[in-house]
RNA sequence: GGCGCAUUCGUCUAGCGGCCUAGGACGCGUCCCUCUCAAGGACGAGACCACCGGUUCGAAUCCGGUAUGCGCUACCA
């Protein structure tokens, strides 16, 4: 029988998700999904100085807003936790004391100032630094003298001398490192925490993971952890190391490239499924044109195969048409629904709260099309909400216009206006179409007008669309408005 | 410095020996649509497939070297 898929995403409470990571969530759940497995999330917090508080629950808020639900892991538990790695301690110095009794694994008494002075050295020579495996062989009286002396070693990994380990790796094939390169690494630090390496191998044992899909980073460790797996006695995973991420000067994705973390990109107005559409694509494609998928096409497509070895730059400016797309699918509900909140938030103090739904809901379908990022709805609707406008009376005229034509033209517009009774924009197209013509001024030039009078913009949703909305009353007023500030000139 | 990996339009990518005078997308430009802005449509500019050799009748695709970039080289993950 084939053995179920069983994957981890495993993030250290080091601060907020940042995207790179979740797109290693994504490609691990995209996997696990396409196969029916189970998708477990792990809290590596093994290092007590950089757990950052609340982080937890920042990560699980992240997740979830993304779709990416856990089978086993924080708040859902399984039957393999804790899956929280401050709350497994003692397996892992259980298989330290293992590892010690069989000889894999030795006691290290080195402090860490040694440490830094033989790195110092090595590199001022020219070395390749590294620890020098002082302890490796320590006499038996040594270390009884370095346990008098109440040090508490580390304990560290013996690493074969000679031979070589090989990486069988699904998206870089076989990776053949010398085992004469790789470090006595530290299994279990003098404050009684496992490091990443330990832990990571021990979790993944004890939590069945068949497949560890992680970033490009951890490639040059996998040796190490092989050599763990064969020391705990353990079955070995199959590997997959995803391509980095990278911001526009081709460095790692960080902070200094703008927003990196997911939450970033919630409040800016992202949609979920742009994120997880974009983030899917770096590195990953289907073919050779389709781009926009939905997250049941990803999970229905997705392979490892098809995941290519080269970084990838992050590129906002693809992100925001992308984000467009998504917003323009949304139903006007879901668009009314989820530009609510950045309404209430973005738009000018004076603006009455709480805003009138069903106002709301007449509003937006004129702007769902021209937003790319949910963040600008207020401003693309403000002056659907505001009672006075304020703008450049100058922007009133527009090309080839006078103020007097200008002044003529909206009087008459007014009248024809507030004798009006069906004030949709249907009718009132019938009725302002031809008045145009009968003024002898072309469409634009009315319409123009008209359009600065009722919004104080140029670039505005259809004019009948819009003074539809604002009703009669409003658009009356406000043409009242232009034709003072008119005068005015 | 050492080890590992990568290298196709500015960016994301397709390509796995002949279909490639290299395809798609973002961005950019022009035009169409049009009451403005978007959206949509059409067209276009943009890649000597990092470079140099080799294998082959034939190479972006295979091999070797060089260059560049990236990752790792912590009692961080």
């Amino acid at each position: 029988m084939i053995q179920r898929v069983r994957t981890r995403f495993a993030p250290s409470p080091t601060g907020f998700l940042h995207v790179g990571s979740i797109r290693t969530a994504l490609f691990d759940w995209l996997f696990t999904r396409h196969n029916g497995g189970a998708f477990i999330l792990r809290i590596e917090d093994t290092d007590a100085t950089r757990k950052v508080g609340g982080a937890v629950g920042a990560i699980l808020d992240d997740l979830r807003w993304l779709g990416l639900d856990w089978d086993e892991g924080p708040e859902v538990g399984g039957k393999y936790g804790p899956y929280i790695q401050s709350q497994r301690l003692e397996m892992y110095r259980e298989a330290t004391r293992r590892l010690v009794a069989q000889g894999a694994a030795y006691n290290c008494y080195c402090s860490q100032e040694r440490l830094e002075v033989l790195r110092a050295e090595q590199i001022k020579n020219k070395r390749p630094p590294g620890y020098d495996r002082r302890c490796r062989n320590l006499a038996e009286a040594e270390r009884a003298q370095k346990e008098k002396e109440g040090i508490t070693p580390v304990v560290r990994l013996k690493t074969p001398l000679e031979g070589q380990t090989t990486v069988h790796d699904i998206i870089w094939g076989d990776v053949v490192f010398k085992n004469s390169i790789i470090e006595d690494l530290v299994l279990l630090k003098s404050d009684g925490y496992p490091t990443y390496h330990l832990a990571n191998v021990v979790d993944d044992h004890d939590m069945q993971i068949t497949h560890v899909i992680r970033a490009e980073e951890w490639m040059s460790s996998t040796p190490c952890h092989i050599l763990l797996y064969n020391a705990l006695g353990y079955e070995i995973p199959k590997f997959a190391h995803l391509p980095m991420l990278l911001g526009k000067d081709r460095s790692k994705l960080g902070k200094r490239h703008g927003s990196v973390s997911i939450l970033q990109f919630r409040e800016l107005g992202y949609l979920p499924e742009t994120m997880i559409n974009f983030l899917a694509l770096l590195g990953w494609s289907l073919d050779d044109k389709t781009e926009v998928m939905t997250c049941e096409d990803l999970v229905k497509n997705f392979s490892l195969e098809r995941v290519s070895k080269t970084a990838a730059i992050f590129d906002h400016e693809k992100l925001k048409w992308m984000n467009g797309v998504y917003i323009r699918k949304l139903s006007h509900d879901d668009f009314a629904r989820q530009s609510l909140p950045f309404l209430e938030k973005g738009l000018p103090n004076e603006v009455k709260r709480p805003l009138s739904i069903s106002y709301v809901r007449q509003v937006l379908p004129l702007v769902q099309e021209r937003a790319r990022l949910l963040m600008e709805v207020p401003e693309l609707t403000e002056y659907f909400f505001t009672d006075q406008l304020n703008y450049d009376s100058q922007l009133l005229l527009g090309k080839d216009m006078t103020a007097e034509l200008t002044v003529w033209a909206l009087r008459v517009a007014k009248e024809r206006l507030e004798k009006q009774v069906s004030f949709d924009a249907a009718s009132l197209e019938l009725m302002l179409r031809p008045l145009a013509g009968e003024l002898k001024l072309k469409a634009g030039q009315l319409f123009g007008a008209l359009r600065t009078a009722v919004s104080g913009r140029t670039a505005t949703p259809p004019l009948f669309q819009m003074m539809a909305v604002l009703g009669k009353e409003c658009t009356l007023a406000r043409i009242d408005d232009a034709l003072r500030r008119l005068a005015g000139m």
